[in-house]
DNA sequence: CTCCCTCAAAGATAGCACCATTGCGTGGGA
DNA sequence: TCCCACGCAATGGTGCTATCTTTGAGGGAG
């Protein structure tokens, strides 16, 4: 009947309930809405111009993010960063494009030190033929193009290796940080945080870490990615 | 009109949509749904005696979770492993209880294998006054717990131990994981997959490495829980 | 006769409004 | 001080409309 003064008229159409997740999630994450900050489905409802459903929905996912609670008569609370479910690659995301990004990818740059060099060694095992073969192959292709200073091309290569690497590692969880390890990889270009001219040693220790994933040597696989990794440490400020 | 024949009469009471999201996950993680099942909310709702709103909001978060993706027409499909959100603690979880255990096992035991060492270092730069005090308290009790074989106390003590190196990193990426680290040592004792006696090679590096933290030595932290983790590689079936 | 294109109907989610129930915190009264 | 009633806010339910998109039927062209 006066139903819907807004879905069609707005240029996002349907998923509607996306761009209020994205909304309120960039908020918390943000840290806009401080921990302890209580929202209630009424004022969510009437801010966002949504239904009592579409409010609900999105708490609900949010809920299991752990960014909030929900209480009865107390309504919404915020929660503690703490409990955040932090691998939650919508929240990474979130926490990717806000103020506090340099805190983020400090962390998840530590994060592919600790995991990028097991990988290496869990592909150097279990990895099929065709991947390493492709991973022979885009060494090769960073060789060249970080010669050639295209650095568009080179980053998507990067990608490309990195992403391999550990989705061939045989370990799910693992493979499940693919999208992180891209993230960051395009922010640290993209914002010459780490200037970024690629050296010969690094491009040295791709190429034998794809080799030694070829012919199956999880030990030095291990230490060459270890090895591509060191350079990266020293944006971090700890050791 | 026939709605609620269930909520009040069964003894959960409250977050019925809790039980169903228990349900329907668990389903899925453990491959009973193989990916490319199509449910609908229909289906869904008359085999949970529940109402469209709570099917909704339990195929939001399942969805959110990347366990599933919902079209229009097509329905609620089930979504390839390779897609899920293997972080989340509740997917986790499941996983743990499921068939596939023992997948899900190896691959958490891998991860904690890559991340502790650079937490015990991370703790060892930036772990507060008391942490490091605590830590050094928990080897202790580690020892003697270890020597006097009350196991279960033991795995109390040791959980306790390690999450509290994940949790001082000063990474929260690292802290995150403190959930999984828990329920893999309470599963190692409990199913006496890995044959359990503290030999004093662990007990020993147990307390270097809490030494290692509480002195502020990064190198010596990581090398030690790397001894940590030594006997736990043999578990899987690599190197 | 067959193939392809078009278009309409069907089936499913997306979303909305409104309603009853249930916890639970708070403040007023004994 | 303690207890209880009140009201707020979430939980869960019902029925409806809008919209999308798949699928299949029908018709025209080769």
């Amino acid at each position: 009947m006066m139903a819907q003064q807004n879905d069609k008229g707005e240029s996002g159409a349907g998923r509607l309930h996306r761009r209020m997740l994205d909304a309120v999630g960039e908020a918390i994450a943000s840290g806009r809405y401080e921990p302890g900050y209580r929202l209630t489905l009424d004022a969510l409802q009437r801010e966002f111009g949504v239904s009592r459903t579409v409010a609900r929905d999105t708490m609900r996912v949010l809920e299991t993010m752990n960014l909030v609670t929900s209480r009865r008569r107390v309504g919404i609370v915020v929660q503690d960063p703490a409990q955040w479910n932090v691998y939650d690659p919508q929240l990474v995301r979130w926490r990717l494009t806000s103020p506090r990004r340099d805190e983020q990818y400090a962390s998840l740059t530590e994060l592919r030190i600790a995991v990028e060099p097991l990988a290496a060694a869990g592909a150097a095992r279990r990895a099929s033929a065709t991947q390493r073969i492709e991973l022979t192959r885009l060494a090769a292709d960073l060789r060249r193009l970080g010669e050639s200073g295209d650095l568009d091309a080179f980053l998507d290569a990067d990608i490309a290796f990195h992403r391999l690497i550990l989705s061939s590692s045989g370990n799910e969880m693992f493979a499940a940080l693919e999208g992180m390890v891209a993230e960051v990889l395009t922010s640290r270009t993209r914002q010459g945080r780490m200037p970024f001219h690629p050296r010969d040693e690094a491009l040295d220790a791709h190429e034998r870490a794809a080799a030694a994933i070829a012919r199956g040597d999880a030990n030095d696989a291990e230490a060459s990615a270890r090895e591509i990794l060191h350079e990266v440490r020293g944006a971090l400020n700890l050791s």
